[in-house]
DNA sequence: ACCATATTAATGAACGTTCATTCATTTAGC
DNA sequence: GCTAAATGAATGAACGTTCATTAATATGGT
């Protein structure tokens, strides 16, 4: 069988694909995947409904392609991050965090909220690579506990709360609002660095309180 | 005009109209309220899809009355909730969200995603109802800043980072796995106290670290 | 440089299905 | 027999997707 040459792509501006892309991401961040259809798509790009399907063979594989080069992204940004040399793991890891979350805010969103609308596959796929994302802070902790540097009853209970207080930023963020983005990093990596500090005068040892509630 | 009579419901087990909200319920918190049709909820409550406008309008009314109820009980709970004098506002405060975040979670996870599936008037009532919940804890932070106790830059942005930690919880949580709930209470307290600590070892006074990202 | 051809993408109409909702009628308790 | 609730069938609209056709482009031969 002889190879057939292939041809170029038209490229006269944006491609419909990636364009496709664009309107999917912005719709599907702004009501949900379930609740956007093919044709609220196609009319963003400007484009009758069924040329969607030379570019994505369902809307499915629209979600699915958004997500995953979503969560290859984030651990594309993250190996790739540049920061000053001495800037210490947790600093690099909730400004990483930070700036990441508020510039992709749409794709983050969908990212957590329609796992549920991927299917059982590529659900899992997704899954997987938020733990690795998730183990690069686990590391973090758990070295700088080792190292007697933090105290952390729990590293991954305490990845988990971190990434959680941090990914809720963009939930109220707004540009122009009270605090600039420095502000804000500034702020959480405060909270974070005391929340993880070896020791503190008013909870010296972190005594188990217990449960006390009625 | 002659009051009437009110006739009593029928009662026999559990009222439709209340089986109609345990079923939306259940299926809004695992697809999503656009992912859920009229048919799947009847289909639940084992009755015929147009049965269910002898109790609710319209779908969106029962996504209301979900939500408006949701955010009353939250708001009453905390009101009413009991601790053993002496339990700092704090202690209180994490207690209380984490416990009753874990036993609603379906609900708790409905008034958060589906806030943009509400009309705007529900919409705007629901966002007051958790702002008022929000300030609960602000002004706890507030007071305890005041009074020296409690070291804190932000306390409506550090409301946020708490709240964000602690509602993070259920979406990991699975009963039987390797943490109880009172143990969950306790590693998050930890971590909440020394977040808002009043000093530090490692952190004195909160130096401002700069924004030193390349 | 040019035409013929192969290839890609867009159209516009249509497919069958499912959606939320309506309603005349039947059923069952007071 | 009155009243509230359930049925079962129907409504029109919207859904994801398909497809024959048309338009536009790049390639290969001359």
């Amino acid at each position: 069988m002889a190879l057939s040459a292939r041809p170029q792509p038209r490229q006269r501006g944006l491609e419909t694909a990636e364009k496709v892309r664009k309107a999917a991401l912005r719709l599907f961040a702004a009501s949900g995947y379930a609740a956007v259809s093919m044709r609220d798509i196609a009319t963003q790009v400007g484009v009758q409904p069924g040329a969607l399907y030379n570019h994505f063979p369902t809307k499915q594989h629209i979600l699915k392609d958004l997500m995953l080069s979503h969560m290859a992204d984030l651990l594309t940004a993250w190996d790739t991050a540049d920061f000053p040399d001495g800037t210490d793991p947790i600093e690099r890891f909730v400004r990483f965090h930070i700036r990441y979350h508020l510039e992709r805010a749409d794709e983050v969103f969908i990212a957590y909220m329609e796992l549920r609308s991927l299917d059982a596959e590529n659900f899992a796929f997704v899954e997987a690579e938020r733990r690795r994302y998730e183990t690069i802070l686990t590391e973090i902790l758990s070295e700088g506990a080792a190292s007697g540097r933090y105290h952390i009853d729990n590293a991954k209970v305490t990845t988990r709360a971190i990434i959680a207080m941090l990914t809720g930023i963009p939930a109220w963020y707004r540009p122009g609002g009270d605090l600039s983005k420095e502000e804000i990093e500034t702020l959480y990596l405060n909270m974070v660095r005391k929340s993880i500090a070896a020791e503190t005068k008013n909870n010296p040892g972190n005594p188990d309180t217990g449960d006390r509630m009625a």
